[in-house]
DNA sequence: AATCGACGCGGAAACGATTTCATGATATGC
DNA sequence: GCATATCATGAAATCGTTTCCGCGTCGATT
């Protein structure tokens, strides 16, 4: 592998120059830039940042830890945050952490001894704790999605209250009155959130909280599914859930077509985040959209910013909005008398007989 | 930051000492080595991996270049890659392309530049020279899903030919005499073995090959789209429709949809690559399946033999089977007589009237 | 004409680990 | 009992950059 030292000596000049010229400084002569150049395109030359990094300690790339990359919501803050990260230069070295705090632990063990930058991270636990190894060694932090306790770090979220006050409120003007909502750990910051909008929407419309309709497992389908199993088989159902994200809203959908109901016709449904491709080819359900992708340009904007010492002193805090989409899961069209429509549409695998039909159906 | 050096003098023994503890070096005293672990506990300890790498010339990282990490096959490889990556203890890289050969180049360079011990990507261009970087430094490289001409290196791919075959197949055995194919860039094997794979389909059925319904363009879903738009506007219209990856599908649906037509009544799809939750939540589109996540531990697997010095000595091309999925949209339970299912359902934003329905549906 | 600052450049040290080689102590073989 | 192998350890060199500091030259200022 060509060194610098290889290009210096072919330009006929120092290592010191090459490096100059490699990085932009200002104090080299026209004619000489032009003379290193050269030797470097002749060479093919492409610096190590491995020495570039042991020397000036500062590796220009970013961790982020996210729960599973293959959940769309995931995927798209990953690209915002790689979009961002590229304009500046940054590389990012993404990480699955399965909501699994030894997982996490390792991945930022990983990070700090890859010395990233800054750590972007959906931490699987709200406790401060967990971020020790970040925090006593002074690595840049943002937490995205989700808030932690103890340590005031910068943090980029999405209206998860604002969003599932807003999904019960909707439950709520469509005539439901018994809702329940299945959310995350108690332990994640988004997932109590989420509990605690729907709470505020109940408060708000004068209607009780009933402890038992609110279920809590993981942010995955076989929780959401077996949360969901439990809570339809015990007596007095509930007309409508909401689940806390679409992961969970996957499994839920499952548990209730599985216990031979129809949706929204027995049960409604509602969710938190949408899905990509799903949601254009089959744009069922009623969902809360959070920005992801601005969340993830957002999140490594400020980590930049901090990186470049030019970000606010305080720690920031950014809420973005959530959209609320409407669409067929929550029988709005079917109990609001708007525009009810009716489409056939073959089931796989399930002996349908006219309209009453297992599963994600309406009647016409 | 502290080093090596902290932990030795901490523990009374020099840094080499040390090193040989962290690496597992077999020559320790176990005494010394319970000191110098005590050490590294009480300082909390963590190597620095580019000075290790810097010396050593290794990084244990490897760098993995797809399209789009929005696209769930890309990420259901990816997470099959980081997986096996991570259980050998290797760290990996994603970077998005958007099928772009210039940004694919600055990423090949910047693999280079950190020095990855390996490089995983699916080229945007069959053609090795793109590639060149890599050769000329002997950067061991696996190309996934694609293949690429005039550098023999190890590949993992789906079997394209034989997937596209099938499902090229499969609307024949259902009555289809105009069938067209929309693919991606010529300059991709992937692209071209799907339509080889459609070619020996027709031929073997004795059926003419009509270039003008072979269209190529992008893998995307605005290339589909723009291409279907312009099939269908042609006359005598094709009667089913092969696209050769997941995103082109979504294009071609709209495109479809957009028309006024039917899927499958009156234009019958069948897919490359399928959709995660959309399928889960509706499965609708007749697909054939590569096991996205496998290809992913194999090229990963591939790789890190290679690394280790144990791989064959030959480059290996790994061909993986597709599954063919058979659902709705090729129309299939509607013309077989097998079970034909209705299941009225509302869509979003169109108005419709008793079956004559715009969109993705099937006659009851 | 002496002084000064800016400019252009290079020598040497430094970053934090690993690798190589050397050393003394202890165990083994004959 | 002596040569030899093995073990446990350390000193010094090394990886490829950047940083720090210094030096000569040149034009401008006083």
């Amino acid at each position: 592998m060509t060194t610098i030292i290889d290009v210096a000596r072919r330009a006929g000049v120092s290592p010191v120059t090459v490096s100059r010229v490699m990085n932009r400084a200002p104090n080299v002569n026209p004619e000489t830039r032009a003379k290193v150049e050269q030797a470097i395109a002749e060479l093919g030359y492409l610096p190590s940042t491995v020495a570039r990094s042991l020397r000036s300690k500062r590796t220009r790339s970013l961790a982020l830890l996210l729960p599973d990359i293959t959940n769309t919501f995931w995927t798209t803050v990953a690209r915002g945050v790689e979009d961002t990260a590229q304009t500046f230069g940054y590389a990012v070295f993404v990480c699955n952490t399965d909501e699994d705090c030894q997982k996490q632990q390792r991945y930022l063990e990983l990070a700090v001894s890859q010395r990233a930058d800054g750590v972007l991270i959906a931490p699987c636990h709200n406790d401060a704790a967990a971020l020790r190894v970040l925090r006593e060694r002074g690595v840049p932090t943002v937490t995205v999605d989700r808030r932690i306790e103890g340590w005031d770090v910068d943090a980029v979220l999405g209206d998860s209250t604002g969003g599932a006050r807003a999904l019960v409120q909707h439950l709520i003007a469509l005539g439901h009155r018994r809702i329940a909502v299945i959310s995350g750990p108690a332990t994640t910051s988004t997932a109590e959130d989420r509990v605690t909008g729907y709470r505020e929407a109940l408060v708000q419309a004068g209607m009780p909280v009933d402890d038992n309709l609110i279920r809590r497992g993981q942010f995955k389908a076989g929780a959401g599914e077996a949360l969901a199993r439990s809570l339809l088989a015990a007596g007095n159902c509930p007309s409508a859930i909401f689940a806390a994200n679409n992961a969970i809203a996957l499994g839920v959908i499952d548990a209730i077509l599985a216990g031979g109901r129809r949706i929204p016709q027995d049960v409604a449904l509602v969710a938190f985040d949408d899905f990509a491709d799903a949601s254009h080819l089959f744009p069922f359900l009623t969902v809360a959209v959070q920005p992801a992708y601005e969340m993830g340009c957002a999140a490594a904007r400020l980590l930049l910013e901090r990186l470049a010492g030019a970000g606010p002193v305080q720690p920031a805090h950014i809420v973005l909005p959530c959209r609320l989409i409407v669409r067929h899961s929550c029988g709005s069209r079917l109990r609001t008398g708007g525009e009810t429509l009716s489409l056939p549409l073959m089931v796989e695998g399930s002996k349908v007989e006219g309209s009453k039909v297992a599963g994600l159906n309406v009647d016409a």
